[in-house]
DNA sequence: AGATACTTTAGAATAATTCTAAAAACTGTT
DNA sequence: AACAGTTTTTAGAATTATTCTAAAGTATCT
């Protein structure tokens, strides 16, 4: 029973690490859930969206703490929140430079890797200010 | 008792033919609404900011009101609604092609000229999409 | 195992926005 | 100016996403 590559870094025990690196306790539902998040390619979650595919695939967790997690694994680098929707907050597990097509007809991302797109002529921040980061959201429809 | 140039268009009458080219019934609240909004400058508006600010004028406007009006207003094309944070809904009285800077400590925003800025590089649509928008929005804080 | 700090969770609380249905205000016509 | 017909406004309830709270549970260290 071969393993691919890509599913090599999802064993316990280097979740447990990468959640240990993160100064976080690889608890039981940061386990499922980070195995949910980085077991194979990047993805866009929101916490209801996650939260139900976690239930749904057995494990108990409260909403609350798919919040918390998220949050937590924000705050740790590991995601990156992607602001698209004024009405629901998506999380994205590449956390590298890219930017994202929005489908605002079924509320759907999909990455634009970074070395594809570029963004010329931003002038310099206001004074006082530095650029955290520049965000580009190409918004599509259905024609 | 001179105006300037930029007051011009913002006499009673040229604002309800303004709403009438647009399908609106020139209200009271509408005609004030509106009145705010594009009697100077472009600004960008929170329904809150904007209600607060007309019923510290001594209007009496209901928030109800001021959520509607800035959504006919956008589909209008008077108006065009930014997403830039998850907590608030923002709308831009330029509705041209421009760009934003964020001040995320603020929660304000900045326009940065259509002609300033280009993206290079996006990819086409996903099959059966069309391009509705490209949105540059520089993220920026205090240093 | 016990102590301690950190986590999870149910449910309450917030906050922004939308909905509802009844009262008020436009508009075109007498 | 009053009328009829339609559109608007509005107060307050309802919704939705998210956060908070405090109590119960769990991981970690000794």
């Amino acid at each position: 029973m071969g393993k691919t590559p890509r599913e090599t870094n999802v064993t316990p025990s280097f979740t447990a690490e990468k959640l240990r690196a993160a100064g976080l306790r690889p608890t039981r539902q940061r386990m499922e859930l980070a195995g949910h998040l980085f077991a194979g390619l990047d993805r866009h979650v929101t916490a209801e969206s996650l939260h139900d595919e976690v239930v749904n695939s057995g494990i108990k967790v409260s909403l609350a703490t798919v919040y918390n997690t998220l949050h937590q694994f924000t705050a740790a680098g590991l995601l990156r929140q992607v602001v698209v929707d004024a009405a629901r907050g998506y999380f994205d597990t590449n956390t590298g430079d890219h930017q994202h097509f929005f489908l605002e007809d079924e509320g759907m991302l999909i990455d634009i890797p970074g070395d594809a797109i570029q963004v010329a002529g931003v002038p310099s921040a206001p004074p006082g200010m530095l650029v955290d980061r520049v965000d580009v959201v190409v918004r599509v429809r259905r024609t």
